[in-house]
DNA sequence: TATTGTCATAGTTTTTTCTTATGATAATGT
DNA sequence: ACATTATCATAAGAAAAAACTATGACAATA
């Protein structure tokens, strides 16, 4: 006994007609005609009276049917329910985004996106990367934006832009003067990088070809929790680190001081990051459509230059 | 989405282990993971966490779990519905018998079956072959009991005995004094027959290759409705008749008038005749049973030298 | 009486399911 | 720490099931 047994002489019911029933279960007359013969013959009744014309349901066959109605009904109840499920934006979504990107990535969709979506309710929280990692796993977040990519094999990872890396320059050093720099350029350079647990710090020494920062040749060190404190401390001190392009243009004073490397432009991937067999496709594509629509366009298409850092 | 995928994410649920629920389905466990994997990838949705361990289903898992037990509960439930059905021995059951068998069967099986299933009810009647074909598949009986073949495609006929044919003779015919009856020597005979209707008036014209009743020659015609006045026609006439065996003995004082016929003797097929695809199996069953075990063990066997007489 | 419509049967082809063999990874015991 | 075992995944081939085409029997209909 198979559902899709149940399904043909669900159709015969309805049609009165084998040869229509096959029609709308999209088989041949012969092959809907077999499936049912097996069926009766399992259950060791006639469903059918094909003696009848036009033909009927035996009084066996007729409850046979309505059982058959019934389980039906509720095995597509499942996908229904799944579809349903995936499909409604509503409710909380909590949402774990990291602090290198949470300032200036959430400001750009946000307002947008709970207007579109007046059901749902985001519960955004600025999170390092790894405990992203592991509150999805404790189910305590349904959703991560982060660098990717992971190799976290519990976590299926969702690519939305590249985000390219720049220079940030203060006017007083040396470099200021160049138009594009080379990340060459920049091995032996003093930065002032993000502290631990950041990952764009581990970017940002990726590029420099930096394991670990050279401490014994700097003047001081400050490994600041913010990129605004590394722009700031910058500025005062005649120095130079790097930014991710959605941070260097938050401040429109400063223009001047972001320098872009040569090709191929160092990136980082970012994206969505969840468990394997979340639910919520629709949550995330509406998520990837609002931050789509206001980051740069050349983020999202394919940088044909770039050089996507793999930091961990 | 199948049946068998179901039962197995439900063994999986409940081994917490595809190997040990592989075992219970009676597959190998590649067969159970990759079943699982097609419903999942299906669905869009992961239904077991492997790696939790012991593994454990997910979220959603454990709703889908949940709606494949109600529908395997449902499923089996068609079948478990009508072994019920077929297997319960209660209520009435209303059967029809040919006037020839029904006065000497009857009495036979009748009382002791009602004892052993007090909660059935049966309601006989006796009716002509004819009459038991319009009655079955019109629902007014759920069974028949008469000679066959009766090639009627709608029906089933479930052979239950070979009831032998024998001579009625009166004692002053002049094949009384003979042992045994030969066919051929009652080619041209004056029998005295049933009337129109009866199955046994043409089982007996067929046994003397008679197709008609030659009612020239015959001192007097008197068609009877019953085998008891045939057989006291016998008596009163000096004639002869043949008479089927359950009827021979059914008054002891005439033993030596009923002539078996010589090798191979004619038969008649007793059978159950029911519509194609009923249900009461069980009622089939034991009443074939109460029958087999009160008539004589040489009917039920397979009569080696023993002629079916076709008749229709 | 020929025609059409309906379902059954036969023989093949295609698809699906299952199996065996093997591999990767995590848990467990020495 | 290292070997062992347990567990699930993957690959490739065998077996089974389901589908198709072609055809036949039969009844209803023109």
């Amino acid at each position: 006994m198979t559902i899709v047994q149940l399904e043909y002489i669900m159709a015969v019911d309805e049609k009165r007609s084998f040869t229509k029933a096959a029609e709308i279960c999209h088989v041949t007359q012969p092959t809907l005609s077999m499936q049912i013969q097996k069926l009766e013959d399992e259950l060791g009744i006639v469903i059918f009276d094909r003696y009848k014309s036009p033909l009927e349901p035996t009084k066996v066959g007729k409850i046979i049917i309505s059982k058959a109605r019934k389980i039906i009904r509720e095995f597509n109840g499942i996908k229904e329910y799944l579809t349903n499920e995936k499909g409604k934006l509503s409710g909380q979504f909590r949402i774990g985004i990291i602090p290198t990107l949470a300032p200036y990535l959430v400001p750009l969709f946000l307002p947008d996106f709970v207007k579109q979506h007046p059901d749902s309710k985001l519960i955004i929280e600025e999170l390092q990367t790894e405990t992203i990692i592991d509150y999805l796993q404790k189910d305590r977040i349904d959703l991560g934006i982060a660098v990717t990519p992971l190799e976290e094999k519990e976590l299926k990872e969702i690519p939305i832009f590249n985000e390219p890396i720049y220079g940030y320059v203060s006017t007083d050093h040396p470099l200021f003067k160049k138009e594009r720099l080379s990340e060459s350029e920049l091995e032996n350079a003093k930065l002032w990088l993000l502290n631990q647990g950041h990952c764009f710090r581990n970017q940002a020494l990726k590029i420099c070809n930096q394991n670990q920062l050279d401490t014994q040749n700097m003047e001081f060190i400050y490994e600041s929790g913010s990129i605004e404190t590394l722009k700031n401390m910058v500025n005062i001190s005649s120095g130079i680190t790097l930014i991710p392009a959605l941070a260097a243009f938050s401040n429109i004073n400063d223009f001047n001081m972001v320098k872009k490397f040569e090709a191929p432009e160092p990136l980082r991937e970012v994206s969505f990051i969840v468990n394997k067999g979340y639910l919520k496709d629709n949550l995330i594509k509406e998520l990837r459509k609002s931050i789509i629509e206001k980051i740069p366009e050349e983020y999202t298409i394919k940088y044909k230059n770039g050089r996507v850092i793999h930091w961990r």
